[in-house]
DNA sequence: CTGAAAGCGCTTACAG
DNA sequence: CTGAAAGCGCTTACAG
């Protein structure tokens, strides 16, 4: 039994955590005035003030949250919930959540889950009984919701990267500008025949990216360079296009593409590169996600469109927090601005 | 204002929540008793039980676990205290925790957070605050903990990924055992010339795997092909190392490769098919990680060695518990077996 | 078998 | 300016 260990302490005699009443005695003072003086409320004289202050700190003193969320109503923490198991949205979405609100001295729990009613509903279930302030939905694609009711919650939701009603709050990146940034690019760059090659129409980001595409064309007169081009979020597909065009004479070959996420960019590139074209000089490439593990890895390095999405999380949590504190907030959809990442796939634009 | 919400329901009468008193008062007994039954404690009738819960699941009660923590010393959640921001370990490894605690009662807090101190304190100093029964501590490498002290933290903590001394407990991927398994597997397909190919020597997952390469060979009576190539984790330093490859007679080529992660691989093969080779049927080839996006991408599909990371977050979840709970519970790391991912980056293994 | 009381650690009116 | 009291929602001995 010496290998192994319980884990309470054994010693009894260490009263375990400091609380108020302790710094209340140190200081000579009631727990309500340790109370006041603690979180600057209250009227009492500075020197009162001061030396339950220093007892505090001396005693290393920190605040039970359970019993202040217990009185306050406040648990100081909410939830994410979010089926994107992968996290390849969720993750940058959760980082720029927990940074803005761990100041304000609030913690995130996570509930990712997969794409099922019953584990959406269990862990909605453990968000209210833990009494969280506040949700964040977050989901994979803009035009689905969770497969969960939010049947009058009484707390308040922010939806982050999934569907949002008309009297819902939430946020998505501006898909539509995102790409005509990427074709003004293109288009800046000299290039007049651009293609689009994307993931499947069932997808709202696939017509709001393909919508900003023709934006951009038409606003340089610039004709689309045939049919967008639907397939998989794969390399795959991205491959097997590539790989068409390598085959066609190169008046017929696009000498601009915008794709519709990182993976397609890739896999277009690849297959040129095999078929011994070059890849910008032949064909810029641009792509959309700015997923740095492939944008950075392709050969060239991938100029793309980033979603931002840490910002998202920083405005979402926010945004929830005014809501949880009772201030008014505007109803509806925020779409956030998108950014051109600049890499090698696109070629030196010319000198300005 | 009136496209604005103030976000608390103006409507005062309804009463918010409901508590044990609401049930009680339903069901004409005491709070005492009625939390005696919710809790399946305590003696009283079969009916008395019976029509207290009923009463609790018609008011649809679910029990404030802010109330119940303070009470019971629990608050029955944990945090997850990370510094590995992108997510590549941390996601599967929470996803296997919150899966196996969910059904427990236990939510976990969600800290991510870049590689500095100040950062770590602070989440530290939250999760201390909000009271956690326990921390997770996961990093990205097995050999660097996290940049704070834990000094005499009052609660149990499990280590995953990241460093872990003696008397701590943690878990690891048995990455020896799981490289020796690549290994084997390439033997088994006839390759005799098995090179290997990995990350920075600095990193003590790179000696452990390349102890298990060399374990593999020795216990087949096979000479190591060449010394271990060490480089970045990246498809760049694998493509550079296809590349020199690719440039040598058949002879002084190897015709297996195991790699150190899945991005080396990815970088070896694409190099050596567009200098014409073909994998597997030239040179077979075995990732490290099963990182799925790239795994799945590669031309071809890359067979790999799987971590088992969801497998560690649920049994580090569970042995945390325990602590949590007081059973004794071994000190020490454990090392969770691997598993082999065939996919057609080696060729097809000759019959059984 | 059931209930009154005390208490978890804190905050907030309300007296003095 | 400071403190005694009540209470957040629950649980746990302890009486009856």
């Amino acid at each position: 039994m010496s290998s192994s260990v319980e884990t309470p302490e054994e010693d009894v005699s260490v009263p375990g955590r400091i609380t108020i009443r302790d710094v209340a005695k140190a200081a000579g003072v009631s727990i309500a005035t340790a109370s006041k003086a603690l979180n600057d409320r209250g009227r009492m004289t500075p020197e009162t003030r001061a030396r339950i202050q220093t007892a505090a700190r001396d005693l290393g003193f920190t605040p039970n949250a359970v019993a202040r969320a217990l009185v306050s109503q406040r648990s100081f923490t909410i939830g994410l919930l979010t089926n994107d198991t992968y996290g390849r949205f969720t993750l940058p979405v959760a980082a720029g959540l927990s940074a803005a609100l761990i100041d304000r001295g609030v913690s995130v729990f996570l509930c990712a889950f997969q794409d099922d009613p019953e584990a959406a509903r269990v862990n909605l279930r453990a968000m209210q009984d833990k009494c969280v302030d506040g949700l964040i939905i977050a989901g994979k694609r803009i035009d689905r919701g969770l497969p969960i009711e939010l049947p009058r919650l009484s707390m308040p939701v922010v939806h982050v990267y999934s569907l949002c009603g008309d009297d819902d709050i939430g946020f998505m990146p501006d898909d539509r500008a995102g790409a005509a940034l990427a074709v003004q690019h293109l288009i800046g760059l000299g290039r007049r025949r651009i293609a689009h090659v994307t993931g499947p129409l069932a997808f709202a980001a696939v017509a709001q990216r393909t919508e900003g595409w023709a934006d951009a064309l038409k606003a340089h007169g610039l004709a689309p360079f045939g049919a967008p081009l639907n397939g998989t979020w794969s390399e795959g597909f991205g491959y097997s296009v590539g790989q068409a065009w390598a085959a066609l004479p190169p008046s017929e070959r696009p000498d601009g593409v915008f794709c519709g996420n990182d993976q397609i960019a890739r896999g277009v590139i690849d297959a040129l590169t095999l078929a011994g074209l070059n890849v910008p000089r032949d064909i810029s490439v641009v792509g959309f996600d700015n997923w740095s593990v492939f944008a950075e890895a392709t050969r060239p390095p991938l100029t793309t469109i980033d979603m931002n999405l840490q910002e998202m999380g920083r405005q979402a949590g926010l945004v929830l927090l005014d809501m949880v504190e009772g201030l008014p907030v505007e109803r509806g959809l925020r779409r956030l601005p998108c950014r051109l990442v600049t890499r090698q796939s696109c070629g030196v634009p010319p000198p300005a």
